[in-house]
DNA sequence: CCTCTGCTCAGAGGA
């Protein structure tokens, strides 16, 4: 019997070593790996030859993967080998980038740099984008002139922000098309010709993942807009282009091998090779350069992707030794000296400056750790693509599968438009994402990333290529982690050293004393307003659930904008953004830009958002002449926002953000003012992090409770619902704003009579424990009394637009859903932020309380607060009793 | 053992 795979974690590595062979001397290096994630008998695997290079970087704990070793039994030991055919991955869960491996392949200095400081805002990076985009719609049989037209009018903000002219633009572009175009043309390319464009590749067996330029009759061909006289294509191109061979061989060869399987020619298109002047240049100017691609490069590639994946394993930072860098000519060597002279790391380079303070070093490690940690939990997202593959059915809500392709149509841009009819299950997937579609299967089949258009009866979706629609996956994103990483960068390495003085603790945060009032008849928020506009660094605006919040920040944005003040608002969600541009609004103002994809801005924002195609001046003097923009810190931390500068940033719901999160704001004011509430909802995290997990505002609140106020008059509760959470959460400090607010009862809703009601259910706070029991994580019997509750209150004129049901799980959530199709029932999360005159919350949990209800008492905190005047809560009395805050909740619910 | 939003994606090139 022969294993064609072999995976294990590495439990010992001896000395590399050089041996006799019958061919000669080789190298030669043992691993010793536990199989079965680390439980399974030991097992010897040798490394021979180049193979011994990845020795020296893997560490125990590692995990590597052997496919196709030589295989025999020695001293009753099955012994395995690398070399000849088999190709060793280390840590194969960790997906590198091909642009990566690229990157790396130059030097490792410029991989590590890239991954700070990645929001570039440069014209050769545009122009070869809108160059690609061309190409790309070249090989879709479109007209030149047409393409360039259209892709010029698609970057028409870049170009804008560059200072650029779309003319002069489209004439750079031209230059480059043409001799696509020429190439295009040549003889040697024949009807018979079967071009893909832009596919996306994502191996599980290598741990890669990239996107090639164009696939030619199964070959990579890649796009270069820069010049390159010399014969050969440059090496870091031809290990691109071989990347992408490795990927493609391993779709062609199903179980076999892919080296073997792997196309033997790849292309490199160079084209301004055709545009530049032949009398001054000398050397090989033909733009397309083929090479042959062995089980050398292939190999070389898997090395070199070996060795970021064991550098990432521990957070590691590359010195530039690992490999073959020459610094002399390097473009990058001033900033590479200057991060390495200020963070204090060694470099090939050598250094320029001082390091920051040591505070800061250990403070920029940390959250580079953290950030990294969250980047793996994406790359187990991806497994996710492959643990299901067609036949297995895995219940996931990250998948639409067995759908049935009802047609497709080819839109004007050379787009495909994608339909299909649904089988009626829910997911994660929603209109405006991007997804991976594709016939099935999404990692070995057709596959192409695609946009959800509409997602009804009929699923809709865009791509570039056609295909049979049968599945739809949500595409993992390392989007959010790079700029996290960036925000890191720039508040640690760009900010000035007073601007990190408050952030670090140096110094107290200053203030100018102001005067004015701004708000009359509220205390506390008025203060808020004096605070954000007397601020010299920052300010705190704590507003627990029903306290004016919104309204607070729409009259501090427009205090600071009659002070002649550039405004950054930002908030971590769409939702949360949008609603404050609408609280702007109401007080009049709009001289507004929102910044922000299509599909993420409220439909009644659109008119704000910043068009990023059309004439190049007129996108960018919109935004550079906005003296609000509104946008996520998600988008905050892009390329576009990174060319802006503000003298406020003012960031909302803080409390949900982790500390780069903000950053990604802030670094782009000279001040900033975070409004929030850390009692609840805290930020979204996806691997135990708990660096990650606390934020910001939180951690400056704490250490300067001068800086901050708390909004402390509530306009949302009666004054028993709002009792236990003002004593649990805010120290007794959160009380009504009013004696109508406090007083208020569901009979002062028109057509509600009390007596109607039930006798348990008229006081403002109920208990009901329905004796249900919890079946995985529902519990159906409490559905149907939630059911019941729900009725009473309809039955006693209460409509039901004012009611809403909250549960602690999705599965709860659809119990109760099915029971009531016309009330709003969801989990705590997507009712924050919104409230009810009538609240009731489902907790599940029967007998004992091991798994986490809401996570933690935030949560809990969020759902008791949605409610006006009237809340119940279902529950198991004798479960929630075991912990003490629930229990104090149910004595308080019991009255 | 659960909750879950962001974001065009990954790659654009200089010498």
């Amino acid at each position: 019997m022969s294993a064609d795979r072999v995976r294990g974690v590495v439990v010992d590595i001896e000395e590399p070593k050089t041996v006799n062979t019958q061919y000669g001397e080789s190298d030669l290096c043992e691993v010793t790996i536990r199989p079965d994630r680390g439980a399974g008998e030991p097992t010897t695997v040798t490394l021979w030859g180049k193979w011994t290079e990845n020795a020296e970087v893997i560490e125990t704990g590692m995990e590597i993967a052997v496919y196709n070793p030589d295989e025999r039994e020695y001293q009753g030991e099955q012994q395995y080998s690398v070399g000849g055919d088999a190709t060793l991955v280390v840590q194969p869960d960790f997906l590198v980038d091909v642009t990566d491996i690229r990157a790396w392949v130059q030097c490792p200095r410029m991989y590590y740099l890239r991954k700070l400081d990645g929001a570039e805002h440069a014209y050769p990076l545009v122009k070869g984008t809108v160059v690609h985009e061309v190409f790309g719609d070249l090989l879709r049989g479109r007209d030149l002139d047409t393409a360039i037209e259209e892709q010029v009018d698609a970057a028409g903000l870049d170009i804008g922000l560059l200072g650029r002219e779309a003319d002069e633009v489209a004439g750079d572009v031209r230059d480059h098309a043409s001799a696509i175009q020429g190439w295009l043309q040549q003889g040697t390319l024949t009807e018979t010709d079967q071009w893909r464009s832009e596919m996306t590749l994502i191996s599980e067996r290598f741990g890669m993942k990239g996107r090639a330029d164009a696939v030619r009759r199964g070959m990579p061909v890649e796009l270069k807009t820069g010049k390159n006289t010399k014969r050969e294509p440059r090496f870091q191109d031809k290990i691109q282009a071989t990347a992408y061979a490795l990927m493609l061989g391993e779709r062609a060869a199903g179980a076999g091998s892919a080296v073997d399987a792997a196309p033997d020619t790849g292309t490199l298109l160079y084209t301004k090779n055709a545009a530049v002047d032949r009398n001054e240049e000398s050397g090989d100017l033909s733009p397309a350069k083929e090479f042959s691609i062995g089980s050398g490069l292939l190999n070389y590639v898997v090395r070199t992707r070996n060795a970021i994946a064991a550098m990432e394993y521990d957070s590691g930072v590359p010195t530039g030794y690992e490999a073959n860098a020459k610094c002399e000519y390097c473009f990058e060597q001033d900033t590479c000296m200057a991060v390495s002279g200020r963070l204090d790391q060694e470099s090939k380079a050598g250094t320029v400056g001082r390091a920051v303070p040591d505070e800061e070093l250990d403070y920029f490690e940390r959250f580079y750790t953290a950030v990294e940690a969250e980047r793996r939990s994406v790359h187990r997202e991806y497994a996710k693509l492959w643990e299901q593959t067609p036949g297995e059915r895995a219940d996931n809500d990250r998948a639409l599968i067995d759908l049935e392709p009802t047609g497709r149509t080819e839109l004007d841009g050379g787009r495909w438009e994608l339909r299909a009819t649904g089988t009626g299950a829910v997911s994660k997937i929603r209109e405006g994402n991007l997804v991976l579609a594709s016939d099935g299967d999404p990692v070995t089949g057709n596959a192409e990333l695609a946009r959800v258009e509409r997602l009804g009866e009929e699923i809709v979706v865009t791509a570039d290529e056609p295909l049979d629609l049968r599945r739809l996956d949500v595409y993992p994103s390392e989007l959010t982690t790079d700029r996290l990483q960036n925000a890191l960068h720039d508040a640690v390495l760009l900010q000035s050293p007073e601007q990190k003085d408050v952030l670090f603790g140096r110094r107290e945060p200053a203030f100018d004393a102001v005067e004015e009032t701004f708000i009359d008849n509220n205390d506390a928020q008025n203060e808020a307003v004096q605070l954000a506009v007397g601020a010299e660094d920052f300010a705190l605006v704590h507003g627990p659930p029903g306290t004016g919040k919104t309204y607070t920040l729409a009259r501090m944005v427009r205090a600071l904008v009659d002070r002649g003040d550039r405004v950054l608002l930002s908030a971590f969600t769409n939702r949360a953004v949008d609603n404050l541009l609408e609280a702007l609004e109401d007080q009049g103002y709009t001289d507004i830009v929102r910044v922000g994809t299509e599909s993420g801005v409220r439909e009644d924002m659109q008119k704000y958002r910043l068009e990023t195609s059309g004439d190049p001046g007129e996108c960018a003097s919109r935004l550079q002449n906005a003296q609000v923009v509104a946008a996520t810190t998600a988008t905050c931390g892009g390329s576009t926002l990174q060319t802006q500068e503000f003298d406020v940033a003012v960031v909302d719901e803080a409390g949900q953000l982790t500390e780069p999160g903000t950053l990604a704001a802030t670094t782009l004011a000279d001040r900033f003012v975070l409004v929030g509430d850390h009692q609840q909802l805290p930020p979204v995290v996806q691997s135990e992090n708990e660096t990650l997990s606390t934020s910001l505002f939180e951690r400056l609140i704490d250490d300067n409770p001068d800086a901050g106020v708390m909004l402390d008059r509530q306009y949302r509760m009666a004054q028993h619902i709002q009792a236990f959470a003002s004593r649990e959460f805010y120290d007794g400090g959160l009380r009504p704003a009013t004696g109508e607010v406090a007083a208020q009862r569901l009979d002062d809703l028109d057509g509600v009579s009390l007596d109607a009601l039930p006798a348990n259910l008229r006081e403002r706070v109920s208990f009901v424990d329905p004796d249900g029991s919890q079946v995985g994580n529902t519990n159906p019997a409490e559905a149907d009394r939630i059911a019941e509750i729900v009725a009473s209150y309809r039955a006693a004129g209460v409509p039901a637009d004012d009611i809403g049901v909250i549960a602690p799980y999705r599965a709860q959530v659809a119990e109760i859903s099915k029971r009531l199709p016309d009330v709003t029932v969801d989990t705590v999360d997507r009712f924050q932020g919104s409230s009810k005159e009538v609240i009731v919350i489902s907790f599940v949990a029967t007998g004992t309380l091991d798994s986490p209800i809401f996570e933690d008492y935030r949560r809990i905190n969020v759902a008791l607060t949605r409610a006006k005047k009237a809340l119940v809560l279902v529950g198991d009395g004798d479960a929630l009793a075991t912990d003490e805050v629930y229990g104090r909740m149910v004595e308080w619910a019991r009255g």
